[in-house]
DNA sequence: TGAGAGGGAATTCTATAGGATATTGGGCTT
DNA sequence: AAGCCCAATATCCTATAGAATTCCCTCTCA
């Protein structure tokens, strides 16, 4: 091999001294989850598409080893499967019948979990939510929506719910789900901010007021409303790119590499 | 090193020539994950312990690289937690609240799982289901109940409602909480085999009717027995070893290696 | 006598190399 | 001409070794 760079050994010596001295020099098992987490959410890496080891080694700078590790983190979060023997590729595109299981899954837990949250929460978690809500009308009232932004706002959001519920499994599940949303959100950029902010505001409403009845009711409205804007994005995008298949989304075969 | 045992290197040859050509001769990775998992589950690694790679390493024959990756699945499960530049550690045992959480979740999710299995259950679940339940009642029958097989048939159970109910989330979800049920079930043999028999059948008889309705309510009340009888043996156990931070099962600290 | 700093051992983490496996292309047979 | 078999290549999987970090014991000093 060549002496591409000296690439990473010894260079942790420099992040050490930092500015932040209690952050940890983060490993480069989480410095290659992130990398590939992000390449998986904006779809540089395609669904379906195989997932070179050594070629990602190259890319980040980082040998195979956190690389293996970092990929099999995703592969427990679904975001990636690993065939023996033949490597890793990123998961499929949810068809259209998976995200309709995924809402429902949703429906069964996130509206139960806000009437929990508005029953048990910390007041802790009831600031954050405040703040949080603040933050993404400010967003969402500039002339340039950052729709990027508000999706994560829209994450963060809900898995504060789920946290205020007080409940760990809850929690767990409901980060667990939202992440598979994250490719579609980038792909249709649809949850239109206003009539989303105003769902969102109205679970707020309701958990401050420490009303169960009305938190779940708000959220199972919100959640929805949020399914019926996906459909409708999802039917657009079969008529804008139909495919032989019929109305379920296609299935993004591709045996194209990463980079 | 010395030469303990040729260990792995050119084993897998004689592996590729056994029974059933289509099963593939496990990676080390997956040995070393069902040897973890079974040394948890069965508490031969107490709760809070930490997990020495290398210890493991020299017990199972296997390099660190894969038991490295294994835990790492184990982590993703929550059945392990790990600290940078520290290891690995087991769970903790769950909490009483925990445990009261963790049926709060199930009821959340089971009961309209078994719903949606009623309605759009598949002929090939609906037997697989009748085969294991009177397997189940054939092994409750006998003299001597092991206990450890109906947990496991339990466990089976309640995975095949949720696969049946043909959401993918909610099976993955079911199953992922069931596993930490199952140290607990080794914990106290609770979980009395006769009621929670009659209580499956009532299930399985409702879903083979394909009664949505009753087989919600069957496996809500399935889980809220279950869930007193959990409590019920807690308190027990509280009685047994009481300690000194009141109600809550005790935190099994210890700092005592795995084997 | 107790507290804090320094050094050493143990362990984790990363990198690299070798062996095993699947895939692809070419040649041969029917 | 089509299908099958075989070899070569690329990739993955595992093992081993070195670098970095943490923990613990000891020594020193107030």
């Amino acid at each position: 091999m060549v002496a591409k760079t000296p690439a990473s050994p010894a260079f942790s010596r420099l992040l050490t001294l930092r500015e932040q001295p209690l952050t940890y020099p983060k490993s480069l098992v989480e410095l290659a989850y992130e990398q590939l987490l992000s390449m998986l959410v904006t779809m540089k890496i395609a669904p379906g598409a195989h997932i070179g080891i050594e070629a990602l080694s190259r890319d980040l700078q980082i040998s195979p080893t956190p690389i293996r590790e970092a990929l099999t983190l995703l592969e427990a979060q679904k975001l990636a499967y690993k065939i023996p023997n033949v490597g890793f590729r990123a998961a499929d595109l949810l068809t259209g019948p998976e995200i309709d299981d995924l809402f429902e899954m949703r429906l069964l837990i996130e509206p139960k979990a806000a009437a929990f949250a508005a029953l048990r929460s910390s007041q802790e978690h009831f600031d954050a939510l405040t703040i949080l809500s603040d933050n993404m009308a400010r967003v969402a009232g500039g002339e340039e929506t950052d729709y990027a932004q508000f999706a994560e706002g829209d994450a963060r959001l809900h898995h504060l719910v789920a946290q205020a519920s007080g409940n760990r499994f809850v929690a767990q599940t409901v980060e667990g789900l939202h992440v598979h949303l994250h490719i579609f959100r980038f792909l249709f950029r649809t949850n239109a901010p206003e009539q989303a902010l105003q769902e969102h505001a109205a679970i707020v409403r309701a958990l401050l007021a420490r009303d169960a009845d009305a938190a779940e009711g708000a959220m199972r409205d919100h959640l929805e409303a949020s399914r019926q804007r996906m459909a409708r994005a999802l039917a657009r995008h079969d008529v804008a790119t139909p495919d032989r298949e019929g109305s379920t989304p296609r299935r993004i075969d591709s045996s194209e590499r990463c980079p």
